[in-house]
DNA sequence: AAAATAACCAAGCGCTTGCTTGCTTAAAAA
DNA sequence: TTTTTAAGCAAGCAAGCGCTTGGTTATTTT
């Protein structure tokens, strides 16, 4: 029984609040602390009610960052779309992926390191998605030597630049006084050499 | 009963094996994910001894990252005691913080994410630590600044250069192609814009 | 030689965990 | 109107978890 008579058909899955409480949870209190009964609870549940949506933890899990990674493919395509500058399109990039780590509320790059939990299939699958997610980044890398801007675009670049943004979640506050622009300014100023404009 | 008679007074104490069975397997698997019955087997006990050492796993993880950073503190000090010049001491702190990373067998800076299962009190005891840690690079870069190297020392860039380095742990491999010394030099390489010696 | 201590082991306790099973009900399909 | 399906709930099971307790023995101290 769908637990609300009203909203006669139109309320998207139930399976989506699942979905985002899990990444919720994941993030703030890591994989293995989260058990299933929070994940219950935080989506107004009884305690084995998420087992109807997802075969087990390991699934829900490969389906948090799987179905993140997507959202912040997406959001990525959006923000450089039509935009050529190589420069333009670097700060877009560095931008919308602070964006997907701060702002949306299924961020997956936090999750990398949880998928030691999971079996090789999985974590192939998951690498695979991650490899699509930084072709952009290093293209425009190349097309920054191309024009000059930067000397080398060899792959530890392209590693070190996405290493430096995703450990900024062990640092950064968005309600603090750095704004999530200047933050995107800091990074790019931090890549070009601090060259400021 | 000390499970060896041999060996008269010499070995050191067993808590140590302990400490570091610990730190191995909380690196290698996360805090949740490691049972109190895989430490004590990494270190040839049976289930409950570890308890004679530690009051609990939380005490233990304390201990871990804690003693692991004073190592990490020492291995500083000592790459970068006597050396002047401010861009070989950048260097040499960069290559120390990822031998700590790598080589070491205690390697405290990845377990930051962990201390989200401590209470308030430890994790600001921890804080500190990294605290007293950081302080010597943010000196270096302000030396940097001064004699003009970098154009900016703002404590961003400190962060971000310790994030890249951090996050290393992702995809470098010490068995792999590249060297520690060559991974440091490209960090560095890095951090000044890529100009090239 | 006697007493104290350090460093465990053997056994297990109480709780939590991921997950299952059988039932129920609102809504959709026939 | 009857039947089927989607989406749960109530209850609980077996395994694993952190940790304790009472004893045991080699070593150290007195």
């Amino acid at each position: 029984m769908p637990r609300r008579k009203t909203e006669p058909a139109a309320e998207a899955n139930r399976r989506t609040e699942v979905l985002r409480a899990a990444a919720r949870l994941f993030v703030e209190k890591g994989f293995e602390a989260t058990t299933t009964r929070d994940i219950a609870e935080a989506a107004g549940m009884r305690s084995g009610s998420p087992f109807y949506h997802f075969r087990s933890k390991l699934d829900l899990l490969k389906a948090v960052i799987l179905e993140g990674l997507a959202a912040s493919e997406a959001r990525q395509q959006a923000a450089i779309a039509g935009v050529d500058d190589p420069l333009d399109r670097l700060h877009r990039l560095v931008r919308a992926h602070l964006g997907s780590l701060f702002e949306h509320d299924t961020n997956a790059p936090l999750l990398i390191g949880e998928t030691r939990a999971l079996d090789a299939a999985a974590r192939r699958q998951i690498a695979e998605a991650f490899d699509r997610y930084q072709i952009p980044w290093q293209q425009t890398l190349d097309a920054l030597v191309a024009q000059g801007t930067l000397t080398s675009a060899a792959p530890p670049l392209r590693l070190w630049l996405f290493g430096m943004l995703n450990w900024s979640t062990h640092w950064y506050r968005p309600d603090g006084a750095m704004t999530l622009d200047a933050l995107a300014d800091s990074a790019v100023a931090m890549l070009l050499g601090q060259a400021p404009g």
